[in-house]
DNA sequence: CGTTTGTTTGAAATAACTCAACGGGAGTGG
DNA sequence: CCACTCCCGTTGAGTTATTTCAAACAAACG
């Protein structure tokens, strides 16, 4: 799908686990693709309680936000081994083939990231445990699909139960016995860091209500 | 400090308390920069659970993302009696004296909406009740006294239990009880919607503990 | 093969929730 | 001015979801 000349024309560069991608301090003067391997952006409290704010998978682009000249707010570290490009960020707007119109893109990359971010407050907010766990593994499945990394109900599914913890604001342990509930009932497996969706409907079902739709009343606390 | 003609310039509208400012369906030509009053941006699950996923003060824009051409995603209803002017998106560009360089307002505007947004994921994914409640207390009196709208550690506090407990994700009557253990302990005073820090330096301890910066280890699960 | 990292389990503790009811204040209409 | 309602804050008691601690186990790793 990708032109193969301009995705060999940017760095590849290699991130061992846990190496960073960004640090808040450093400046950075490019931009991701990933094109293997999880990476999070975080942030960790003085008493080591640690929140995980954003993913960024195989084929996205991480932390747009970069391209407005700023350094980056949140330390963004290779949650697995990890390969991405490195776009140096003054050739992007010199290359309309390869990102477009740099501005929209930009923007769209924005709003998107934003959207992202209000669904997992909603998510933290509302949301029961179990109900968070399917929710995450609804959107990682359904970001892998929409660049072709599933197969027939399968993806990839590398966190540790320590990272779904620090994703979804419950404990690690308790993040297990919602694992195993969800595996008992047969509605998912996940074994050797991968991920089949046995029952994706109950699955789906189980990740919580959907959202109104904006016609619905703005206050109501029966 | 604004100058005057260029306030009166715009359509100041009026909203009473519960109206909207924004639907997600219906597109919207103008940007709001609020007066007086108080607005929040929300979403609403089918079962009637809700999460306020933003705020918005006097003397702040509402909703920057509109201009990027798109409506918006979230309804942004008044949570008070409301006054604000409605800057025409048409006119943005063509007063520089008013907006500033609008590609570069625009810019900072959505990364201060994403930090914020950040701040929130953190704040429910790893914090506890008390915790919340009063760093969403500092956080609201830090806004209001950049625009100049506190006095001696006094600021308006025109939210509801119920809105506060929509806001930072937990029960209304727990909001309650949070809120009588910080009266009962003397560090702040909340009644008749006006809200007293009498140890803000207390306060501030029990918003949780602060971040690391970026020099820490990525990972450090003891 | 030992060491580290990740998963699983149990039992006790606790933070937060639900339900239900009461009370005060602010409007509103008679 | 009273009676009414509605919204909001306050309480209490019982329940549930989730956490913590501790330990054992399994798998990956050098």
């Amino acid at each position: 799908m990708a032109n193969h000349a301009t995705q060999t024309s940017f760095a590849l560069r290699h991130f061992r686990r846990s190496e960073f991608l960004a640090r808040p301090t450093e400046h950075s003067d490019n931009l991701y693709r990933i094109q293997e391997g999880w990476a999070g952006q975080y942030r960790l409290l003085k008493d080591g309680r640690r929140q995980i704010t954003a993913l960024f998978l195989p084929g996205e682009y991480c932390e747009p936000q970069w391209l407005l000249g700023a350094s980056a707010t949140l330390p963004v570290v290779a949650l697995t081994p990890l390969r991405a490009y490195a776009i140096p960020l003054d050739q992007i707007s010199r290359r309309p083939d390869h990102l477009g119109d740099s501005a929209a893109r930009v923007f769209s990359g924005m709003l998107k990231a934003m959207r992202g971010r209000e669904r997992w407050i909603v998510n933290l907010g509302c949301l029961t445990a179990t109900e968070r766990i399917c929710d995450l593994i609804c959107e990682v499945y359904d970001r892998l699909e929409g660049t072709g990394q599933t197969i027939k109900n399968r993806c990839a599914m590398p966190l540790t139960q320590y990272e779904i913890a620090d994703i979804v604001g419950i404990s690690p342990v308790h993040v297990n016995r919602v694992l195993q509930g969800l595996r008992g009932t047969g509605i998912i497996e996940l074994r050797n860091r991968r991920l089949v969706l046995c029952d994706p409907a109950a699955l789906r079902h189980m990740s919580g209500p959907p959202a109104t739709v904006g016609s619905s009343a703005a206050i109501a606390e029966p």
